[in-house]
Parts: structure tokens; sequence; C-alpha cells
DNA sequence: TTTTATTATTGTATTATTAACATTTATTTT
DNA sequence: AAAATAAATGTTAATAATACAATAATAAAA
């Protein structure tokens, strides 16, 4: 590149770190998934699940890339977060991290693979202390989660194909972090018509048993377009 | 850096941009203020405000860096967007872009001085269409804005200390891009309970004159935290 | 001084949404 | 047959959002 065509030249190059901030549910907790870092510094340390951008992808391409190979899991929709930027955030060389967060189903991928890439799934709240500003950047995750789960239904990404209603309340009393009404939370979600009421019925955790639902795609589009909110 | 420490050194290093969208009122429309880039590529067409990263400050402070050295504008809070990524969105070179967004004033900030360094305020609507990806970028400020602007009264910012009513309901409109209905609009102000209305009023409008108001800062963080709706 | 023109100010009725709240049903196990 | 377990269900009250138009204050013009 010459002088010519740009004046870039002086300008100072930084490393660019991705981190993915991984959330899965388990029919109990929110989860993230988190691994031990294998190389220096604090090597050994839980870490999100982190690389650096090459100079040939996007950040979304390397936030994919980085996810794959830390943990065999592929091409998963995840959202750009921010960019974490202090000077001194990683000590051993300027470093700036752009973090990234995505909703799984944790059933949908395999748990025996994940673990094998040294993976590991925590409950938000037993969760280790991570390395650098990583534990900034999952509670900036989960605010985030929280804002969308408010503002659209969540669900998709995070629950099995099928599910019962009170599957989707857990999920969204562990991500909100309070207990909702039983009968209004249903309603509210009725409401929405974004689910499909199943004939079949989950028999394991009651004699009684209770219907399963399913998200229908095209009604979703249809119906949460614009911002609904679902303040329960 | 050794070896021993780390072992990022084979990895990629990259230009960081950080591009500012300085919205701006001036009592009738939503304004950014852009600049004639005066480098190469794309010398002499109009751009966002930017700069690059240096090694030694965070994003935050390269963007009020830039800020003032290309406008004078000294010290806005400004708010990270999104990182541009793109692989060939600067022609001449990789370069991420991390993007950020400040509502200011007009009258607040030397207009002459502005211009002397040749930035100028634009409509929203009338504004020329910019170098790489800024287009793209005040596309996602302006939906940004918007929610903020629902999601929470905005005003501190973008308005004299002293406004009235109208001037309020102007400003919501032109960042909603819709009308809204007087009474109906001061009523959910009235409601938020975060403005003083003086004595004093504004004689250049009408015969009448209209009442002035202030945002009172205490009452706003007292009532404003929980992100209260503005949808009106 | 009266009239006219202009913009500011104000309130209510209706509708929609949210929140609070407890009983009955289906089924299996004892 | 009774007991135990979790699922399913609806109503009322409170609050918030919306639609809507007449009156008040003033300066300028006649």
């Amino acid at each position: 590149m010459t002088d010519v065509l740009n004046n870039y030249n002086s300008e100072d190059k930084v490393l660019l770190a991705v981190d993915c901030i991984i959330f899965g549910f388990d029919q109990e907790d929110l989860k993230i998934l988190l691994v031990k870092r294998d190389f220096e510094p604090e090597k050994g340390k839980w870490s999100l699940i982190g690389g650096f951008l090459k100079r040939t992808e996007t950040l979304d391409d390397a936030a994919n890339r980085i996810l794959h190979h830390l943990t065999g899991i592929d091409k998963i929709y995840m959202e750009q977060l921010y960019n974490f930027s202090k000077v001194d955030r990683d000590p051993a060389e300027r470093t700036l991290s752009v973090a990234y967060y995505a909703l799984i189903n944790i059933e949908d991928h395999d748990k025996d693979l994940i673990e094998q890439y040294s993976a590991k799934w925590f409950s938000i709240d037993k969760a280790p202390s991570l390395i650098f500003d990583h534990d900034a950047m999952v509670n900036k995750a989960i605010l985030r989660l929280r804002r969308r789960a408010i503002s659209k239904p969540i669900g998709f990404e995070l629950l099995p194909e099928k599910f019962t209603m009170r599957q989707l309340q857990k999920l969204y009393e562990s991500i909100l972090n309070e207990k909702l009404d039983k009968r209004n939370f249903i309603n509210k979600v009725n409401g929405l018509d974004v689910l499909v009421k199943l004939e079949e019925k989950d028999m394991s955790s009651s004699r009684k048993g209770s219907y399963l639902y399913q998200f229908d795609k095209e009604k979703y589009d249809r119906n949460v377009e614009d911002g609904i909110t679902f303040k329960i």
C-alpha cells in the first residue's frame, strides 16, 4: 500500500479479540459456556470463548469460527454486544475485544463434544470469576438479554423444539430473575399468537401431563416485527 | 514482548477507526454533523467525523479526541454504537470502525468554529450520501436514537436549557418521524415528572407566548432510572 | 377601542392493557 | 376409594393509552 493511496501508515494497529457469551438453558437455570484458557497469560483460568480476528474475516465470521473451533458448535446466530477497550485490559498486549452473545439450546449440541474441548456450562450465579474484563462482558450480556426478552419473545433459540408452558415460563424467570404469575404468563404468551399448541403431552413432570407447544416461525415473523413488549 | 508471556505474536493486527454520528437539533429538524474528508481515499467527499484509535487510549477517549480535533467540540457524552467490520469497507486498507453517537445542542457549540473546521450540519433527510459504510452507520444510529427516545426522555442534550413544550414535541416528532398529539404529549411528559415549568415565557413564536420548561436533573435521575416508556 | 388572527393551554371519555387472584381437572399411586 | 401431584383455566380491578375540540391570551389591524 503506497502513500499515494492513503496516509494511514502512521496509524497504530491493534489486536482485536472476539469473545463469545454463549447462553444456554437446561430447564432449570440460565447458563453460560466457559473454557479453561490454555495459553498465557492467565493460562488455566476460566474465560469466555475467545480468539483473534483475522485480517480476512468480519467480526461475525470470527465469532463463529472461534466458537466452532473451541466447542464444535456450528453456525449459530450471534449478535455483537460491545467493544471493550480499556488500555490494560489484557496485560500481555494492547488488545481490544468485541463481545458477542448467542442463545443456544444446550440439548441441541453434543455435550460430550463440548466437554472434550474442555468447555463447560455454568449456571450464571455459580460461574467462577473470569479473566480480564470477561465478568463485565457477561454482565452486559445479561442486561442485553433481559431487554431483548421483554421486547420480543425469546425461546426459539434456548428451548427444545417442543416445550411446555412451564418451561417457557422458567426460562423467562431465569432471564428476568423474578417469579412470574402462571396465569398471566400464559395469557400474555397466548396473546402474542406465535405458538402452536400440540396434541402431544409431556408426561415427565406430572401425572396429568402437560401440553407441548411449538414456535410457529411464520406467525412469529408476522406478529413480532414491531417490537411488542413482553413485560409480565 | 516475549513468547513466554503470550503467544499472540502470530495474530493479525488491524487499523481501528472511530466514527462519530453527532446528532443536533435546531428547533426544526434533526441534523447530523459531517465533514469533508481531506485525505485519500475518497478525499473531498462527505463523511462522518472519524479518525484512528491510538494504542494508548480507549475507544471512548478516541471518540472524544477525534470529535474535538475535527470540530473543536469538547467533552461531550458519546455512546458506542457498533463495530463495522466488512472486509473491504475501506478500500485502502483493512480497517474496522467503531461507530459512536452523541446528541448535542447546536446552539451550545460555536457554529463558526465548527464551519471553520469545514464541518457542517445537515438535516437527516437532506444529507449527502457518505463514504464507505457511513450511511449504514447513520441509519443504525437513528434506530438506536429512536429506541432511546421511547425508553427515556431525551432532551437534556439536544435542547437549549430552557425550551417550550412545542420544541420538545418537535424534537420527538423529528426523532420518531411521526406526528404526535399535542395534548397527549404534554400529559405524558408531565406524567414523567422530570420538568419544571418556569414563570418565564418565550414570546418569539406567538402573541400569547408559551411557557418555558427546564429539565430537573434530580427528578430526572430519580424518576427515569427504571426504563419508563415514552411511547406516545 | 373593537375586531381579528394566531398560537397556547387545558380535560374527559373510551378503550386497551396489565395485574391480582383460587379453584377445578386429570391422572397415578397407595 | 382416597390421596397426592401438577396442569389448566377466567374474572375483576386498576392502570395506562388513545382519541378528540373548545377556550384563553395576546398583539396587530381596522
